[in-house]
DNA sequence: CGGCCCTTTGACGGACGTCAAATAGCGTGG
DNA sequence: CCACGCTATTTGACGTCCGTCAAAGGGCCG
């Protein structure tokens, strides 16, 4: 067995994302590395959040290709959607052990609407998830596979260090390269190539799912050459 | 001077999208095809609808390049990100000739969150924002060129379609091959070089900005490859 | 020890970009 | 009216980026 999740900061981490009084989550759940959370077609009457570990949301077409969305991080809410709809549209898997607590969607929905506060709340996790979608869009349709793979990192390093998950220039990087692949729109092949260049360029460091930006100004240059 | 909007239906469509009861626009305005509308830094204290005309939402790169993220047509919010936030994130620029008519935000946010019933209008629109930007992600990670061109006339298609605004398999289509480069993350070139291709395989026929879908089935077959 | 997954590396191929030239259309101004 | 300038489209030759295929090695766990 995989380590297990050190400790169970349910209300601690929804409140990172909420600021929410406390709510009883209606279930727990602990899944392993790699197991498919929710599917693309399942409905859901409640809406998840992780509390540890790392998830991605990805679509998986006909031929077996797949485009990760967004990798989920502890406090993250599975979906917005699912606070209005009773589906996700995009399935769930767990990148590293995860775990998470289910909030009734109608008890949940209630307090968010109850205060002109709490909306506002709700707007600004719309706002950073339409945002976060823009990016995407612009990096998968006219950015190369250096831009797109540092940008990746880059937005990772960011929303770790906003939760205080990162020493210095090092972080957690539990990724592998296939779903760094599925992200950017690569194949995992071309992954190796790109970060072994990087690596040969003195630039990142990767070394037991542990990741170090070791030039910060010119990986940010890579990031961002147009 | 081209033609002009051939009538004003504010009420009309705005009805379209959220069954409002009559509100009065703060604004109107006509801009001629090619004019940005808004800059990507442009600060708003109103929301605009697309009365009549196309237009494209986009980023621009620092060397030029751009993503159109969508086109809006007659009926469309241009940002439902203007609702809780000051910026949409992103340009507006007409495709045609454009009138449009911008409301006060804090009466239609008001006016929304009056009722519970428009509240559920906000979150379908929301949610079908979101669908359409998940499927933009994946076309642009995932798809072929002939893939992107055709999923992107076929969705314009069924957006027509359900404003009554197609007749049988023919439609408007007043984009620019540079458009469905900048929306499918392709150069202009290459899509000339595939619309040919459709066109030599007699699938679909264009002809002075309008475009009739030949043969339907297959169509849709090169859309949904995988 | 033996699978399995992950990563790395190289050779090769294909999809799409770049560059260039030719043509057509369209509105403007003489 | 024609001349022109600009934009849009088409087509071909060529180049590049990234994918595919294959082989080899390492780490982890049964």
């Amino acid at each position: 067995m995989p380590e297990r999740p050190k400790s169970r900061e349910t209300g601690r981490e929804i409140g990172r994302e909420f600021g929410l009084p406390t709510l009883l989550p209606l279930s727990e759940h602990t899944v392993p590395a790699r197991r498919v959370i929710f599917r693309q077609r399942d409905v859901h009457e409640s809406v998840p959040f992780i509390c540890s570990g790392w998830a991605a949301t990805a679509v998986t077409l006909s031929d077996g290709s797949r485009q990760i969305l967004s990798f989920l991080l502890p406090g993250d809410m599975v979906s917005a959607s699912l606070l209005f709809g009773s589906t996700a549209h995009c399935s769930v898997e767990a990148v590293t052990d995860v775990h998470y607590c289910c909030f009734d969607r109608d008890d949940l929905k209630a307090s968010l609407l109850s205060g002109p506060d709490l909306i506002e709340k709700l707007s600004r996790i719309w706002l950073e998830r339409k945002l976060r979608a823009v990016e995407l869009a612009v990096d998968l349709g006219r950015r190369t596979a250096d831009e797109r793979i540092a940008r990746l990192i880059l937005g990772l390093r960011d929303r770790l260090a906003a939760r205080g998950m990162t020493q210095g220039q090092t972080m957690d990087f539990p990724l592998r390269q296939h779903h760094v692949g599925d992200a950017t729109g690569l194949t995992a092949v071309h992954v190796s190539k790109v970060l072994s260049e990087f690596r040969r360029r003195g630039l990142i460091e990767i070394n037991d799912r542990s990741l170090t930006i070791l030039n910060p100004g010119e990986f940010q240059r890579v990031a961002t050459m147009r």
